[in-house]
DNA sequence: AGCACGCCGACT
DNA sequence: GTCGGCGTGCTC
């Protein structure tokens, strides 16, 4: 009896075996409905079986081949095993990130009948939502399912086969914003590939015919270039020109805010061409279009997160990686995979050059070039001529009389700006208005009653709200504690600087970016829109401002609070903090007008300031590189994390203390050179009403924590499960 | 992940 | 005496 091995996207490592019934075709890759216990599960075959291994009467059948994507090819089910085994992730979720969106109701029978419905009537263009769907129960499945019929009118607009009323109710999507705009036809917009559109200078030609060279192999770059110096020019001359010979361009970026601005310069530089987005924002119809159109062939460039590096690509010639060294490359939950990472190896596996570009690169990547692994392109100039690199000045805090933490350094810094004309932007990586409230008489702080952190003032909605589980309440008008009245904010947060720098300055068109003010849908673009058109003076914001963006009549930084991460138990916190400060140091005088920087310090001569001071990064790594090889951490080690969390504390400790004997044992018994570290609680010691505690596994070499990792992982399956969940990261960004 | 099975407190 | 709480474990 033929069987399938299915992989299904439940939390088990395991796949299931079906049988398959006379006459249904099936190969490896086919995305299938299966019984699985009560309900019906979409799973994807990842082989072929003569006969299974499971008794026969325990063996359900094949429900269906789903017909509205074809299946993951041969390369994908690759990728997806190496990320399972690499990642310790069970193979169904891994696959289940591949798959693109198919309704989120797909995992019922009855949603994935109605969906079925309103897709079958595409081809006779007779689109309408069932009303059936229209009055499903639940909110969320009707969601699911106006969004797949949102994706077959929106197939049928592309082809034309729409009647009248519904192309008007398409232009009423668009229009909305509710749908991107359908793609201009490949053969009715103009030549393609206008390489010569680009401007190249000779360090960006020579990275461009470098990695152009290098089509049809495996071939690692480090594209290392100073803020300014044209990296973006370079990706796109490679991408034409990969393009022009017939191949497909893979453009990871680290931020869906960077996704429309990139789109823009890539659809000036190689008009003509399809690019489609991949990010989590798109809603499920849009996101399987165009992973439809990437698999399909007809996108030329897929640009998007981390998660489009699993976009399927029949003719990939390149991939793009822009911004290496961004942790939100990592994802922190569910599949855990690094972006980058995986980017890597499926360039080794469709054998093409992958460029890994940053003006601050990983340490990870600078030991892959030491070692030459990688090759490094170097931009060292900025390709404005007349830019040059900002002054910087680092002034200090203590002992000084400052404004709400603002020195007069950077108040006059300021008015010098406004009276010019310029733009500043002042840089703080706290949002909130004050990141704690004291009580002066008795020393009473605002703690949040589910975490062991503090609770951060929000003076616009008059709330205390803690950052880390989202729990807010009023602020109080008294301590609870003794019935003071004198309540202190303490610290500095955007919004505090906000006032401050509004008081100060009232004329002053002032605007704040941090995950608050931009909350809302496209609130982001529309004030990058206002400060390239010169309506705004001042920028206040946390680092979501540093990447990537870039303002001409931007001349000054400042930068607030950057000591902080110096004293972080966090060991890539230096490294996160340099790569910040280079970056928003980046933004300063980007085209003619010469740009400064301040920093308000206490430790001017911290190598890293000492650094930002020289705009030497690669001397700041040197200081770093010393820092890991003493002490033996990463890129000179390889790491794993075991996290666990539960309600008890002492549920959470002895579960981690059997765990890390567990590997201790393991790493002994077969002389595995790794080291399992016992428990410690998490920095954050409680989250969300949660106790969690972490356990560091650590190897010298990557292949030996590879070995050791799946079978510590099985040891811990069977300790008991007592309330504790946990999970296990492979090459943690962060522990502490 | 769901969903059922299973063993302990407030209702007809 | 049941209804139902969610804690635990299985799904080919």
């Amino acid at each position: 009896m033929a069987v399938a091995r299915i992989a299904l996207p439940v939390a088990v490592s395991s796949t299931f075996d079906y049988w398959i019934p006379d006459g249904l075709a099936l190969s490896p890759g086919a995305v299938v409905r299966v019984r699985l216990g009560t309900r019906a599960q979409l799973g994807v075959v990842i082989e072929m079986l003569a006969t299974s291994e499971v008794a026969r009467e325990r063996l359900h059948p094949v429900a269906a081949v789903i017909p509205e994507i074809p299946g993951l090819s041969r390369d994908l089910l690759e990728l997806a095993d190496f990320v399972a085994s690499y990642y310790q992730e069970p193979i169904g979720l891994v696959v289940a990130q591949i798959l693109p969106p198919l309704g989120a109701g797909s995992s019922s029978l009855r949603t994935r009948d109605a969906m079925e419905v309103a897709l079958r009537l595409t081809p006779k263009g007779r689109i309408e939502l069932p009303a059936a769907l229209r009055r499903a129960p639940r909110a969320r499945a009707l969601f699911t399912e106006w969004s797949a019929a949102q994706g077959a009118l929106l197939s049928a607009w592309q082809q034309a086969r729409l009647p009248v009323h519904l192309k008007h109710r398409v232009r009423r999507w668009e229009a909305a914003g509710w749908v991107e705009p359908a793609m201009p036809d490949r053969e009715s917009s103009g030549p393609a590939g206008c390489v010569d559109r680009l401007h190249l200078n000779s360090a960006q030609q020579q990275s461009v015919d470098a990695i152009v060279e290098a089509r049809g192999r495996f071939a690692p770059f480090l594209l290392e270039g100073v803020t300014g110096s044209g990296k973006t020019e370079v990706y796109l001359a490679a991408a034409a020109q990969c393009i022009a010979s017939g191949g497909q361009v893979l453009v990871l970026v680290p931020e869906i805010n960077l996704t429309p601005q990139f789109e823009q310069r890539i659809a000036t530089a190689i008009p003509g061409r399809r690019t489609v987005t991949l990010h989590s924002r798109l809603s499920a119809g849009i996101r399987r279009r165009n992973w439809l159109l990437a698999a399909a062939g007809d996108a030329d460039l897929v640009l998007g997160t981390r998660l489009a590096v699993f976009a399927p690509l029949p003719r990939l010639a390149l991939i793009i990686v822009d911004e290496e060294h961004d942790p939100s490359y990592k994802q922190q939950d569910g599949v855990r995979y690094h972006g980058r990472d995986v980017a890597i190896w499926r360039a080794k596996q469709r054998a093409v050059p992958v460029v890994l570009g940053s003006a601050t690169p990983a340490l990870e990547s600078l030991m892959h070039v030491e070692r030459g692994r990688y090759r490094r392109l170097a931009l060292p100039f900025r390709a404005v001529a007349s830019a040059r690199q900002p002054a910087i000045a680092l002034v200090p805090n203590r002992g000084r009389v400052t404004t709400e933490g603002i020195s007069p350094e950077l108040f006059a810094a300021i008015g010098a700006r406004l009276a010019r004309g310029e733009q500043s932007l002042v840089f703080i990586n706290r949002r909130g208005f004050a990141p704690s409230l004291f009580c002066v008489s008795c020393g009473w702080r605002a703690g949040c009653p589910r975490c062991s952190a503090r609770l951060v003032v929000h003076r616009d909605t008059h709330l205390l709200r803690c950052h880390h589980c989202n729990h807010s309440e009023r602020i109080p008008r008294a301590c609870p504690e003794c019935g003071n009245l004198d309540l202190l904010p303490q610290g500095h947060g955007t919004q505090r600087l906000e006032a401050a720098l509004a008081t100060r300055f009232p004329n002053a068109r002032i605007a704040r970016i941090d995950r608050d003010s931009t909350k809302r849908k496209g609130s982001f673009d529309a004030v990058r829109e206002e400060v390239t058109s010169g309506n705004i003076d001042i920028l206040v914001g946390t680092q979501m401002l540093a990447k990537g963006h870039d303002f001409a009549r931007l001349t000054l930084v400042g930068v607030l609070g950057a000591d902080n991460a110096l004293y972080s138990a966090d060991f890539r916190a230096t490294e996160r903090l340099a790569a910040l400060l280079f970056q928003v140091a980046g933004r300063a005088g980007r085209a003619q007008l010469p740009g400064e920087v301040i920093v308000q310090t206490d430790f001017p001569a911290h190598p890293l300031y000492r650094a930002l001071d020289a705009h030497d990064y690669r001397r700041f790594t040197e200081a770093l590189f010393a820092e890991r090889r003493a002490a033996s951490m990463p890129p000179f080690a390889h790491l794993a994390l075991l996290t666990a969390q539960a309600q008890r504390r002492d549920a959470v400790d002895s579960f981690l203390a059997a765990a890390s004997e567990l590997g201790r044992g393991i790493a002994r018994g077969s002389s595995f050179a790794v080291e399992v570290f016992p428990p410690v609680a998490a920095s954050l010691a409680r989250r969300a009403g949660l106790e969690r505690g972490q356990i560091l596994a650590h190897a010298l070499e990557r292949n030996v924590i590879q070995r050791f990792l799946p079978r510590w992982r099985e040891a811990v399956m069977t300790l008991p499960g007592r309330r504790v969940r946990w999970a296990l990261e492979v090459d943690p960004l962060a522990f502490a």
